[in-house]
DNA sequence: CCACTGTAGATACCAAGTATCATTTATGAG
DNA sequence: CTCATAAATGATACTTGGTATCTACAGTGG
C-alpha cells in the first residue's frame, strides 16, 4: 500500500514510475518537498530541508525528474541554476527578477522565428534554450520604478 | 613598455584598462591564453593550460572581461558554462552539437517577439538569454544526417 | 623612488554535481 | 510468503566552477 501525498507529489511519483523508477520511500519525501515550493529553487535550497535524505538520493532525484519531464531547470540572470515544477512540454519561463515569481511561456512564435533567422545563416535548428527577466505584473504596478 | 601580445589579446587588455583594471603578467597571460582559443571553452579547461597562474586569478579575469564585455558566457546544450571571445553588444549564439563551432546571432528580430509576447503577459522585459542548438552549415553538409 | 592600492596566489570554503561501493530495499517469480 | 535479484540508498570522495580571505607583491602616479 502506498503511502499517499499530495496529488502533485502522486504526479512526480507517476511520472517516475512511467519510466520504470521504482517507488522508495526517500524519493516520495523528495517529491513531496518538491510539490510544495511555490517557486524555482536551488538543489542545495532542498537537500537543506532534507537532512535526512542522502545528498547524492537528492541530486539523483532531481535529474530523473528533469529527464521525466516532470521538473524542469530554470537558469537565473546571476547564472545560477534553479529547478521548477513543470507543466510538460517544450515551454520556457518570464521570471521576475523582483519577486522571483515565474511565468509559463507556450504555444509562442519564437521557435518559428528562430527557424527563419537560423535558416539564414544555413542552421539547423534542434534545440534552444530561452529564459526571460523582467518585472511581473504585479511588481510593475505595485512598485512603479523601485532601482 | 608593454610587452606585447595577438592584437585580440590587446585588445581584451585594453577593455580592462578601459575600465581601470591593471595590466600585470597574470592577466596579460590569461589573455594571451583566451586569444589562441578558437572556439568556447570551460573555465577549468584555461586553467590546466595556465598552471603557472593561480585558480582565483584565472577565475577573476574571467568575470571581470565576461564584465567588461570582452567575453561572453556560453550556456551548452549539457548546461555546462563556457566562454568566448565576444563581439560586443547584446547578441546570441548558434551553437553547433556536432563540432561544437558557434555563430553569433545579431540584428535579429528576435528581442520584439518577446517584447509582444511578454506584454500579453503584462509582463516588463528587462533581459533575456538565448542559445540555440543545431547543425551548422558544413556539418550539415558533409554529414547528412549523423545519428 | 616611495606610498598607495590593486592584484596575485595560497588556501579554504561553498555549490552543484558525479562516481564508487557496500548495504538495504522494492518488486516480481515461485 | 519467501527468496533472489536488480535497483536504490547513503557515505564518501572527487570534480568543476566559483567566491572569500589574507599575506605578500607589484603597478602606477606623485
Amino acid at each position: 500500500m502506498r503511502k499517499r501525498g499530495s496529488p502533485l507529489s502522486e504526479q512526480l511519483m507517476d511520472a517516475l514510475e512511467e519510466r520504470g523508477y521504482r517507488d522508495t520511500a526517500p524519493r516520495r519525501t523528495v517529491a513531496r518537498a518538491i510539490a510544495e515550493k511555490e517557486r524555482h529553487f536551488a538543489a542545495e535550497e532542498l537537500r537543506e530541508q532534507l537532512p535526512g535524505i542522502g545528498r547524492a538520493t537528492v541530486y539523483r532525484s532531481l535529474k530523473i525528474l528533469v529527464e521525466a519531464g516532470a521538473l524542469c531547470r530554470v537558469l537565473l540572470e546571476d547564472g545560477n541554476l534553479h529547478y521548477q515544477l513543470s507543466h510538460r512540454g517544450h515551454h520556457h519561463h518570464l521570471l521576475c527578477v523582483e519577486c522571483g515569481a515565474s511565468e509559463d511561456l507556450m504555444g509562442c512564435d519564437i521557435e518559428d522565428r528562430l527557424e527563419s533567422v537560423a535558416d539564414a545563416h544555413h542552421f539547423q535548428v534542434s534545440g534552444h534554450w530561452l529564459e526571460v527577466y523582467g518585472r511581473c505584473q504585479t511588481c510593475t504596478t505595485e512598485l512603479p520604478a523601485s532601482g
